[in-house]
RNA sequence: CGGUUCGUAGCUCAGCUGGUAGAGCACGUGACUCUUAAUCAUGGGGUCGAGGGUUCGAUCCCCUCCGAGCCGACCA
């Protein structure tokens, strides 16, 4: 008896398994499979003249199968790309016992199916680079049919598209989505490429703690989680800055950390509750230097990915050669509105952002209003990369105040394609200027901004001690990942993004017996269960007898079963 | 959180004014020793996201819920 709750095609696939195993073959073998060349290489680099693969021994999916009478074509699909494989009876099998080819690769074997294969290369007749396939070993059964998608001179058909099967089952879209993978392998030379740069520099790379008693160096809400034997709140962090701060207090020049931060904010295309942001700290540098060294770390990046510095984003193509445009913020905002705000108090910004239609609340001071204005006006123009320098002081607590302009901080942040990508800092190190900025904090936190930073006393302890002047950056990695690979949603950077959970289907069911004691003539039993009522709970709950036989007699009709008609006089009975 | 579109076979999708669903691929069986979206013949496969309402009858109309996408709000 086959499990109802399965596909025919898991059924047979399950069926499959069984009779391999009959013939003594273990669907999944627990050996290391030696292989000594992936399909790319072979694809490559083959080369009839020289032989030069006289022997080969590859391992990968089966992606496709061309089943003839007594050879086939098959597509093989390794961690490098697919090839074509060629398997013949004969050949496969020299002796009179032809199973292996008759039986387990034509009938047991299925798309999907993981198997090794040992052969030689050679070139069919339609000029395909193939293996010819001696000896071949099942390394894994597929029980679940994969989606099949075909190609044909470039195009696909039946591509698997659906972003939920894409998202929630990511092995699936992987697996037959082969340029999803090659965004994933960039989003890491991508971290290489600047873990090599800093490494280059002696700076060092740490962890600090995820688990942090007070959530500091951002505004944002975080998660909380508890501790049973401390039996304390614990927050999961939604910044690394003020610990990487404590670093460079205790004395290193120089650290860095690729770093999972968490926020529990909405979600969209551009923000998702995990995120990856690498931030680094730097002794005795500003800001400035900052931005020139930015600048290098997204030019290299760029060049290690495509070797090139001019990158495609949807319709834009983005020039990541520096210099990049720097403007401070009110320059940007007279920019793009003609408004002049600088000097302005909080009544006169209050006033433009009404007069542009830039929602405001009545708990937004000066610098919060001067940043929804650049948010809602200026952000979104910034294409090609711009650099916003020079934010107002009260948004920007963990800042040195501007050498020279009052009420500004040196602080930039790098705009790619409207999105901010890098925010960085020359670091706040007067620890009493902190102390200060944190208290603000306080007050505006009472006035009712719930983004408001909380104190860290430790932090203020550890500038006490004395950190030396300091330039800070961070970096949004799945945002740089989304530019330099042009994909419009952090969901095509993640390789989890997160989701809703599936809801569980129950897969209770009443047996056989229960339905005869009410009556029902054992034929019935499979139409009733197939119309939904798994359950005698969920039959008892009908109230429609006519519906229920006009159903059950329509299920007959349809499915030719040949049951004699039912009345709703004998339905009610079973129901009484 | 609001607006909007969507959810049908393993996959990609049709489905008319409401009458219990179709195709291609995939799968089963048979044929075929260079195929490649293999081909030919033939067959099986569906609680039409879940629940309720209207109706003699709902994949279709109405309501609620679940899930997803997009747009907006929020997220400096």
């Amino acid at each position: 008896m086959g499990n109802m709750n399965l596909s025919e095609q898991e059924q047979i696939r399950r069926e499959s398994l069984d009779e391999l195993r009959k013939l003594g073959i273990n669907p999944y073998p627990a050996a290391e499979y030696k292989t000594n060349v992936f399909a790319q290489d072979i694809l490559d680099n083959y080369s009839a003249e020289k032989n030069n693969y006289p022997e080969v021994c590859l391992a990968g999916r089966i992606m496709s199968r061309r089943i003839m009478g007594n050879a086939s074509f098959a597509e093989l699909m390794d961690s490098s790309g697919r090839i074509q494989i060629y398997v013949r009876r004969d050949d496969l099998c020299p002796g009179e016992d032809k199973t292996m080819y008759n039986i387990v690769f034509k009938r047991l074997l299925d798309i999907g199916d993981i198997i090794g294969v040992k052969g030689h290369i050679f070139v069919t007749q339609m000029g395909e680079i193939t293996v010819h396939v001696d000896e071949f070993t099942v390394l894994c059964k597929s029980i679940r049919p994969l989606p099949v998608v075909k190609e044909k001179d470039g195009v696909l058909f039946d591509a698997v598209t659906d972003p939920e099967m894409r998202y929630r089952q990511r092995y699936v879209d992987l697996i037959v989505n082969p340029h999803v993978r090659d965004v994933f392998r960039k989003r890491s030379q991508i971290i290489q490429s600047m873990r090599e740069l800093f490494n280059s520099r002696g700076y060092l790379e740490v962890e600090t703690p995820i688990l942090q008693p007070i959530p500091g160096g951002a505004a944002a809400r975080p998660f909380i989680t508890h501790h049973n034997s401390l039996d304390m709140s614990l927050y999961l962090r939604v910044a690394n800055e003020l610990y990487l701060k404590r670093l460079i207090v205790g004395g290193f020049e120089g650290v860095y950390e690729f770093a999972k931060d968490f926020r529990n904010e909405g979600m969209d295309r551009t923000h998702n509750p995990e995120f990856t942001v690498m931030e680094i700290y730097i002794a005795y540098k500003d800001y400035n230097w900052m931005m020139t060294f930015t600048e290098e770390i997204v030019k290299k990046a760029s060049l290690d990915l495509h070797g090139k510095t001019e990158v495609i984003f949807g319709e834009n193509i983005i020039n990541l050669n520096p210099p990049f445009k720097r403007i401070s913020m009110t320059d940007a905002i007279k920019e793009n509105t003609g408004i002049d705000i600088s000097g302005m108090d909080e009544a006169g910004l209050r006033f433009v952002c009404d007069k542009l239609g830039v929602p405001n609340t009545p708990s937004m001071g000066k610098g919060k209003l001067i940043d929804e204005l650049f948010g809602a006006k200026c952000e979104h123009n910034y294409i090609q990369p711009t650099f916003i320098i020079d934010y107002p002081t009260e948004t920007s607590p963990l800042t040195k105040m501007h050498r020279s302009k009052p009420g500004v901080t040196e602080r930039f942040e790098l705009m790619i394609n409207g999105k901010e990508i890098a925010n960085a800092y020359s670091e706040l190190n007067d620890p009493i200027d902190q102390m200060e900025r944190f208290q603000d904090q306080l007050r505006l936190s009472e006035k009712g901004d719930d983004e408001a930073m909380f104190i860290d006393m430790d932090f203020i302890r550890a500038l006490e001690y004395g950190m030396p002047p300091t330039s800070g950056m961070g970096i949004g990695i799945d945002r740089l990942t989304m530019m330099l690979t042009n994909q419009p949603s952090i969901q095509d950077v993640l390789l989890f993004p997160q989701m809703k959970p599936e809801s569980q289907k129950s897969k209770v069911e009443s047996q056989k017996e229960e339905y005869l004691v009410l009556g029902i003539p054992e034929e019935w039993i499979d139409p009733l269960k197939k119309l939904g009522f798994t359950t005698i709970t969920k039959l008892k709950e009908i109230e429609k007898t006519g519906k229920l036989a006009n159903d059950l007699n329509g299920y007959n009709k349809k499915n030719k079963l040949g049951i004699s008609g039912l009345s709703p006089e004998a339905v009610e009975k079973w129901l009484k």
